[in-house]
DNA sequence: AAGATAGTCGTTTTT
DNA sequence: CGACTATCTT
């Protein structure tokens, strides 16, 4: 066998790692280390070196875009489709173990996946059911809890209350919430885990099965497992398959998610012989990048170990940026995007990454202003949003007519004379006889236990899906979609709204038919229509419009998470702000900003840009933050501070309130600068060396004009760069 | 059943 | 501040 095309091109990290007998595996992979590459070679390996069968093989990784790069990639070196292999994410593998054992797990053959959105409908739906006051229960916090004690693995007989009344509550919430998905055939994602865990405890003969069946087993992102994925994959290890972990403790971002960090270490004491494998060798940033990454993460405690290391070239300074303000700051960055442009740079070589969502606002107009082209990742994903949601559930209550949470999502959607006073009574009349909505609604026609008016709008609506669902039993599922969508009156729905909103909603409804046309069914068990309505809640779909065009990429630091630009601006990295203030209390959670700080910089290849706003807007008022703890530790010699040097050319606004003080008289030497002219044209009456006094910082003596921005030094705060606007008073 | 209005709340979000 | 929700109004 020649070896060669899989381990060619490998440094001797990856090669140890890729050609290790079969056994269990840690490797620990730094960030740009080449660890997707090692996962899918290792798979080559094993299938044309030592000869194991695709179908011996299971590879799990977290999300839907990794699994099919894997796939894709696998196929790429192996020249074609491994065949019989499992490739896909927790929640994947785990849907697909439940269909194919529905009975074991006590599920109805149909059962439906329930996204974050439908849980909370349910959850709110259930608390008034128990009579639970929504504001001393919130629906959103029941949600976490459940959630929380469902990635634990707790089911809420194990969940201990110690008598605590509040806890009694929620457990009872969380009990009553599981009847009712079990009674509607409903999953949740938490679910989706559990269940999958307890169908293999509960059943021997079919974990021997699957024992057998999948010897070997690759991780991917391992450090964010969380305790029920990783007792999943403990129960399907057993003592003889080997497994093959694959992560990096100092990228594990998500643990307030239920991420357990600790599964990388208890690994290795769990698994027999564990060969740890470090990849250090870093293929993507400049040594003063890694550097800064490697100098920042070091003040992290209780780490795995692991430096990075390049054979490249130093590269430039790390650029840091204090803008005065939000609008400065997002303007410098714009700047540079403009200069890099110049040099003949493409945009979608630029990130702009921020800690949280709300700072993109105003990046995004200053990126407007200027005329950049952006894309901004994140934000609702395809099949969540309302209209598409809608139209699923159609399709939903095609196949079957007792999936309540369709039911009530449409029965009214386009409007069509059913108040929240028949749903109501539809319910509860469905809950005294212990049947479905559908069933209820149907009899209370017949039985006339509705008004005459609603009994009409109800009966013309299961008529509606009766006739849809006969149209199209021999339709393609393009054809469907498209019946559905146009049938049921969503689109003039939507076209009726005002706005740009309804357009890109109609849009979304001819994108979904889009979709449906492309999609390639694999499932013969399903119908295609199942097999797209499970994939479309398992997959949040990268609805990314604008592809083509080349443009900036706007997104938070998590998402960022795996890839990589040549040029990175990590935007507003202030105390309070990043480390967020809510999590700067708790060391441990200090720690995980601290590795988000991590994976900022080491997405960078060329040129890292970090700027902060010594002045912004939160919450409608002003606050004033200091540059990140994490800014300083990175060495000074990594560093090169921008101060710019532009010249002055826009007119200095300090309001006119300071109308009287016009004629007070700049002092010599002082005049070119002190005689700027505010926006209203009137004399800002402030100038160099003038003592002033400041609502908050107090009495200070001016120091520089720059722009549009006023340094200050004030007696008791010390130096502070206020903005054009800011109150203060000439003394 | 749409529109207006008051009140709330505010990190990150793989599935 | 501003987006989102729940509730009230017509």
């Amino acid at each position: 066998m020649d070896v060669s095309p899989i381990l060619d091109q490998l440094n001797d990290a990856q090669r140890q790692a890729v050609s290790a007998p079969a056994g269990n595996q840690l490797i620990l992979a730094g960030a740009g280390s080449g660890k997707t590459r090692v996962l899918v070679h290792r798979i080559a390996w094993l299938i044309q070196v030592e000869r194991i069968s695709p179908f011996s093989i299971m590879a799990v990784t977290f999300t839907n875009k990794a699994a099919r790069e894997m796939r894709g990639r696998i196929e790429e070196l192996l020249g074609l489709n491994p065949r019989g292999m499992w490739v896909g994410t927790f929640h994947g593998i785990a849907h697909r173990l439940l269909k194919a054992h529905w009975q074991e797990a006590k599920l109805p053959q149909n059962f439906q996946i329930l996204d974050s959105d439908d849980q909370l409908r349910l959850i709110k739906r259930v608390s008034q059911g128990l009579q639970l006051d929504e504001e001393r229960w919130p629906a959103k916090q029941t949600q976490w809890f459940i959630n929380h004690n469902k990635d634990e693995g707790l089911r809420p007989d194990y969940i201990q209350t110690h008598g605590d009344p509040h806890q009694e509550t929620l457990v009872r919430i969380y009990r009553a919430y599981e009847e009712a998905c079990q009674r509607g055939g409903m999953v949740d994602f938490g679910e989706l885990l559990l269940r999958a865990h307890e169908l293999w405890l509960n059943n021997p003969r079919l974990l021997q099965h699957y024992q057998d069946r999948f010897p070997f087993v690759l991780v991917d992102e391992f450090q964010d497992t969380n305790t029920i994925q990783y007792a999943w994959l403990r129960v399907l290890a057993g003592d003889r398959c080997a497994v093959t972990a694959v992560g990096d403790d100092d990228q594990s971002i998500y643990g307030w998610r239920g991420a357990k960090i600790e599964n990388i270490q208890r690994y290795s004491q769990d698994f027999q012989g564990v060969e740890t494998v470090r990849l250090e060798q870093n293929y993507r940033s400049t040594r003063t990048i890694l550097d800064a990454a490697n100098a920042v993460i070091e003040n992290n405690f209780g780490r795995l170990g692991k430096t990075l290391r390049t054979d490249g070239d130093d590269g430039e300074k790390i650029s840091l940026y204090a803008g005065f303000n939000e609008q400065d700051e997002a303007r410098f960055i714009v700047e540079r995007i403009e200069e890099w442009q110049r040099k003949g740079k493409s945009l979608e070589s630029c990130a702009i990454l921020y800690r949280s969502n709300a700072q993109s606002r105003i990046l995004e107009e200053a990126l407007l202003r200027e005329s950049v082209p952006y894309r901004i990742y994140g934000g609702q994903r395809f099949y969540e949003r309302l209209e598409i949601k809608n139209a699923l559930a159609y399709m939903r209550l095609i196949i079957n007519r007792n999936d309540d949470a369709a039911f009530e999502r449409v029965i009214n959607t386009p409007t069509r004379g059913i108040g929240s006073k028949t749903v109501d009574g539809i319910r509860l009349f469905a809950r005294e006889q212990g049947c479905s909505m559908w069933d209820a609604s149907e009899q209370m026609v017949s039985n006339k236990g509705l008004s005459a008016r609603a009994a009409n709008s109800v009966a013309a609506f299961c008529a509606l899906l009766n006739e849809l669902d006969n149209q199209t039993q021999e339709l393609s599922l393009e054809k469907i979609a498209s019946a559905v969508i146009n049938s049921s009156g969503l689109i003039e729905f939507h076209e009726k709204e005002k706005g740009e909103k309804g357009q890109a909603r109609v849009e979304n409804l001819q994108e979904l038919i889009n979709a449906c046309r492309a999609f390639n069914p694999e499932n013969d068990d399903l119908s295609p229509m199942e097999e797209f309505l499970d994939g479309a809640a398992l997959d949040a779909g990268e609805a990314q419009a604008d592809e083509f065009e080349d443009a900036v990429q706007l997104m938070t630091l998590h998402t960022a998470k795996g890839l990589e630009f040549p040029l990175v601006f990590m935007a507003g990295v202030e105390e309070g702000l990043f480390p967020h203030r809510m999590s700067a209390e708790e060391p441990g959670r200090l720690e995980e900003e601290r590795r988000l700080c991590y994976v900022g910089i080491t997405r960078a290849m060329e040129k890292l840009y970090i700027s902060y706003a010594e002045s912004r807007r939160m919450y409608g008022s002003e606050t004033f933050n200091n540059v990140s703890r994490f800014v300083k530790e990175i060495p000074d010699a990594l560093i090169e501070e921008v101060r710019l040097k532009t010249a002055i050319t826009r007119p200095v606004s300090f309001g006119s309130s300071y109308g009287d003080s016009a004629q007070s008289r700049p002092r010599l030497g002082q005049r070119k600068l002190a005689g700027r002219l505010s926006d209203d044209g009137g004399d800002t009456g402030l100038s160099l060396g003038q003592r002033v006094l400041h609502p908050s910082f107090g009495e200070g003596t001016i120091l520089h004009f720059e722009g549009n921005k006023i340094q200050i030094n004030f007696d008791d705060v010390g130096s502070k760069w206020l903005i054009a606007g800011a109150k203060l008073d000439p003394l």
